[in-house]
DNA sequence: TAATAAATGTTAAAAAATGTTAAAAACCTG
DNA sequence: CAGGTTTTTAACATTTTTTAACATTTATTA
């Protein structure tokens, strides 16, 4: 989701049971929207953008089911756990064939139902942090984010080129150590030659400009050997 | 994980459910490590790379939670299923709190542990190849249908043309990665091109049009090279 | 150490690649 | 073949990369 809210849709037609969990999860960060049948539900659906699904499996109009089907058919990704009072097996394995992240039966403790989200958000957020953290470095005030080519200097974003980033990424990973100019080159360029050597150093001026914010961070050269990405 | 299949380690000191539990697992295409105490399960852990764990919290010389605390010292990521003769309240909590995806509470079905299982993968995107195989691409907040050549946000479904398609394919198969410019124009031009070249830019263009409703989706342009379709 | 060669620093211009829009051409489909 | 859709071509704008030119620093050696 863009924004830091997860906001749900719930739908589930015991009005009492489904107001206590609308208020409990707002206490807890999650605005809610509750419907009281899936006919309901299917339509604010499709007026408002909504990151997770609570769905009672037994309402009238529209059962859980048949709107988990109408969603799934534009929304592959949507975490979705099912409510409900029947235990019964094919139920919950239909649940989960519907592509349910999750089955709760009746009564369950609202705890409950918090962690159970909670696991699958974190699951979500998993591989997307992971894929973060790999591309991001730390550069004394800076912060450069590979994947998306930007360094970032106390709010201010500078957009960065390709061969911008491939070169300033080669140095956060050499960090503190000597980068050697062959290798940058045969990496970045291609070729080890003279004029991509040429080059090379024009990019380096590039960079020195882009990093002059910060006097702990220094690009230097090694005369001879390659460059330096000095962080203090 | 890098080979197809989803390796389990199953900790469950009960050898007659374990037993039974393994075979079945097995049967269903994962292959799987039982031990019957937190101890042993630990030092195999450390030996083999595994992809799934379904651990018994109740067991001898090191309970579940311990063992999960262990694993999860150096492994946030792989996922964990919690068996237990107990559905005291507190104890699931607990499960949840030390990074378990699910908690399932005996006695089960078999078959509901393997959807429960099957739910996580998908989510962890070891379906990924399920869905590519269908055709079905999730990118952020959108959902490419190849087939069907609908790519949709928030149920709001645009229609893509064939060229579109193939195009948007190719790079969500390189998702994240560089999708060369010749590759492409390869194979879906069948010719690599001036001119081919200046008609794939023009797609280009017309794709960021469509997927500039998700910031965390950006097609970029690696110069010289190709694209780069960065999700995050 | 002074002279020389080699490497690097920096800037600006040139060349190449890409971004974007709109019109033209090709392709369908009834 | 009329009318719509899709794809390509053309034109112009902008960005990125390379090359050229000249300045400065570092290393080598007579």
């Amino acid at each position: 989701m863009e924004q830091d809210k997860v906001k749900v849709l719930l739908a589930e037609d015991d009005k009492n049971l489904g107001t206590i969990l609308k208020a409990y999860l707002e206490a807890k960060g999650y605005p809610t929207t509750l419907c009281v049948n899936g006919q309901e539900a299917f339509d604010v659906y499709n007026k408002e953008a909504f990151d997770f699904c609570i769905i009672d499996i037994m309402m009238p109009v529209k059962d859980g089911f048949a709107l988990t089907k109408e969603i799934r058919k534009t929304n592959k990704n949507i975490p979705i756990i099912f409510l409900t009072a029947k235990s019964m097996q094919e139920d919950k394995l239909k649940g989960f064939e519907l592509g349910a992240d999750d089955y709760i039966t009746k009564p369950f403790s609202m705890e409950e139902l918090l962690v159970r989200m909670k696991a699958i958000l974190r699951r979500i957020n998993y591989d997307k942090d992971d894929f973060k953290k790999k591309g991001i470095f730390i550069l004394g005030q800076f912060t450069f984010d590979y994947n998306r080519q930007i360094l970032t200097l106390k709010n201010v974003e500078q957009k960065l080129t390709s061969k911008e980033s491939e070169l300033l990424k080669m140095l956060c990973e050499n960090a503190n150590e000597v980068l050697d100019r062959s290798e940058a080159l045969n990496k970045i360029w291609y070729d080890d030659s003279y004029f991509n050597a040429r080059s090379m150093d024009v990019y380096i001026t590039k960079l020195r400009k882009y990093l002059k914010g910060d006097t702990n961070v220094e690009l230097m050269n090694v005369h001879g050997v390659g460059f330096k990405l000095v962080v203090i």
